[in-house]
DNA sequence: GCCGTTTTCGGCCCGACTGTTTTCAGTCG
């Protein structure tokens, strides 16, 4: 059983005492438990396995939830979870995914209604059923059938870059607003996070009102779900929701790390802020006196911090993963800058399934400032893409060879080849070709629903062939469209570190494959990554930002990135390899 | 259910908004 499917199970197990309305300290304690072990970067088999070490030392795992991953572990299931199923019928929980139905209401509607489905809240609604219950209203009935719909579709995180586009678009219309002062945008769409679930603003303005109307005749709006003195929040018609709050400048620090999240990593700010006898919400860091509150700190995210003895920790770390650890000991990871980036090593052209040639490519690479590229089609196996024979790839070396001759001095294009691996574990290209190269990538299309035990074998074999650089997009998936592959995560950073082999960040939005905990996990293992377009185009070049994110929320710094490497540092790196 | 530089028991972040109430519970982030 993989970490994930653990943290899955306790996930699980906390919904349903949500549900049943249980201690609400234990609820998180499942949900921390979940976190604990999704993030932990090495597999729980392992630590169970090795009689010198216990579960219990992880932060956030005590004495039973290490015996209720040593059961899953061992049994593949947990009694527990089991019963707690046997209780709640699934249908009940999706009425928590309803807006403004939580573990009270929808517990109320399934005791009292007998309600176990989302179609059958419906029914309710429309017979008038709900608001005759004590707690309810017509208005709440009306809301609760509006967000029927929106429960269905739930969990509709959308990628980063299409917040991106939103979050632009968003300033720029409040950017019309003269009495602000200040905006800036939150949330996880601040943290770089892969998916953003809603939007959060944040502004100063001494005219709330006017702030307010005009966020109200936002294009794209469909709903104001909420309108007060200092927060509103709307819907779009994509169904995204936006929170913008107000506050006064001298509360921008501490809204701003407010709002900015995560939960969790505010959970333990506010802890640490307790034990020093401060408080801390969105309008300040506050010395507890007796008689009143003492504002000491709050205008800017440095003041905040520094308040607990805390250097600013970067919106991407803020997760309550190694953020509090390192920052105490001094020690938080200069993350790595797009500046940095030097190269970019994954690329096709028209000679497969890419748009442009070879010279389009390296015009397109040295125009964004790139110093050296790979050019990296497919091979043969990826028929639907036109993948190379040998006699093609070769051919497409030798026009490599005659365009070098006329490529601006300082600028560098290698022979490269995206080389499948075969269901067989076979390598699509023979081994005399591929010693030919200068940069061989390895990377699964086919035969993605394997076993673990065979695709992992796969996949570690082709790391162990010599002329190997490096394994593009590790795990396949592509995000809320398709799995991962049942590969072996922890095998194959062994496999990698072993043999000095190299692991790939897909910049790609809807990849962005390896995600931040993997990325952290190779990081610790030693391995070189390399931050890749995998540009299908020219214009695709630009996709390299999203992967420069999500190496900075692995806590990637320049030099774990091989691609910040100048040219000569780089093929150094080569020869070693 | 977890945790420990006041603690092995008694805490566990904190405030805004809505709807249904007549002073507050539930939900959300």
């Amino acid at each position: 059983m993989t970490n994930s499917e653990i943290a899955v199970v306790f996930e699980q197990v906390a919904d349903l005492l949500e549900f049943k309305n249980a201690n609400p300290f234990r609820i998180r304690a499942y949900r921390n438990g979940a976190r604990a072990i999704r993030d932990l970067g090495e597999p729980v088999t392992a630590i169970l396995a090795d009689d010198t070490r216990k579960l219990t030392d992880i932060k956030g795992i005590g004495k039973d939830l290490a015996e209720k991953c040593a059961i899953l572990v061992d049994t593949g299931e947990l009694p527990m979870l089991n019963e707690l199923q046997s209780e709640i019928p699934e249908g009940a929980l999706a009425m928590m995914r309803i807006p403004g139905l939580g573990p009270k209401r929808a517990a109320i509607l399934f005791n009292e209604l007998e309600v176990t489905s989302l179609g059958e809240l419906k029914l309710a609604c429309e017979r008038g059923s709900i608001r005759a219950l004590k707690g309810f209203g017509e208005k709440t009935e009306a809301s609760i059938l509006k967000g029927i719909a929106i429960a269905a579709s739930a969990d509709k995180r959308i990628y980063w870059q299409q917040a991106d586009q939103i979050a632009a678009q968003l300033l720029q219309h409040l950017g019309d607003c003269p009495s602000i002062e200040k905006m800036e945008m939150a949330g996880s769409y601040r943290r770089r996070r892969e998916t953003v679930g809603d939007l959060d603003v944040l502004v100063v303005s001494e005219d709330v009102a006017e702030v307010m109307d005009r966020f109200g005749e936002f294009p794209k709006l469909t709903d104001v779900l909420a309108r007060g003195d200092t927060k509103m929040s709307i819907r779009l018609r994509s169904g995204l929701q936006i929170d913008l709050r107000v506050v006064p400048a001298k509360s921008f620090g501490a809204a701003l790390q407010y709002f900015t999240g995560s939960k969790d990593h505010n959970v333990e700010l506010r802890g640490r802020a307790k034990q020093r006898n401060l408080k801390i919400n969105e309008y300040g860091v506050f010395c507890i006196n007796t008689d009143e509150d003492e504002y000491i700190a709050g205008a800017t995210e440095e003041e905040v911090y520094a308040a607990l003895n805390l250097p600013v920790i970067p919106p991407e770390l803020r997760e309550a993963r190694q953020e509090f650890a390192a920052a105490d000991a001094n020690d938080l990871p200069p993350l790595i800058e797009m500046e940095d980036i030097r190269g970019d090593l994954h690329m096709h052209t028209n000679a497969t399934d890419g748009k442009h040639t070879l010279a389009e490519m390296c015009e397109a690479a040295h125009a964004r400032g790139l110093e050296y590229i790979a050019i990296t089609d497919h091979s043969k196996r990826v028929t639907i893409a036109n993948g190379l024979e040998a006699d093609r790839l070769l051919a497409q070396w030798e026009e490599l060879d005659a365009l070098r001759k006329s490529l601006p001095d300082g600028f560098h294009a290698i022979k490269g080849i995206e080389c499948d691996i075969l269901e067989s574990g076979e390598l699509d290209l023979p081994d005399d070709v591929l010693a030919q190269a200068d940069w061989v990538i390895v990377s699964v299309h086919f035969g993605q629903h394997q076993t673990s035990e065979q695709i992992t074998s796969r996949i570690c074999g082709a790391l162990a062939n010599p002329h190997t650089h490096i394994l593009a997009h590790p795990t396949g998936r592509l995000i809320n469209r398709r799995n991962p592959y049942a590969v072996d995560m922890d095998a194959v950073f062994a496999a990698a570190a072993d043999h000095g082999k190299m692991l790939e960040l897909n910049a790609n939005p809807a990849r962005l494959d390896l995600n931040d905990v993997h990325l952290a996990a190779a990081k610790s293992h030693g391995i070189p990554i390399v931050i890749s377009t995998d540009a299908h185009a020219a214009d695709q070049l630009d996709l390299m930002r999203f992967g420069v994110m999500q190496a900075r929320r692995g806590g990637l710094t320049k030099a774990d990135v091989a691609n910040t490497r100048s040219w000569d540092e780089f093929q150094k790196l080569l020869q070693n390899g």
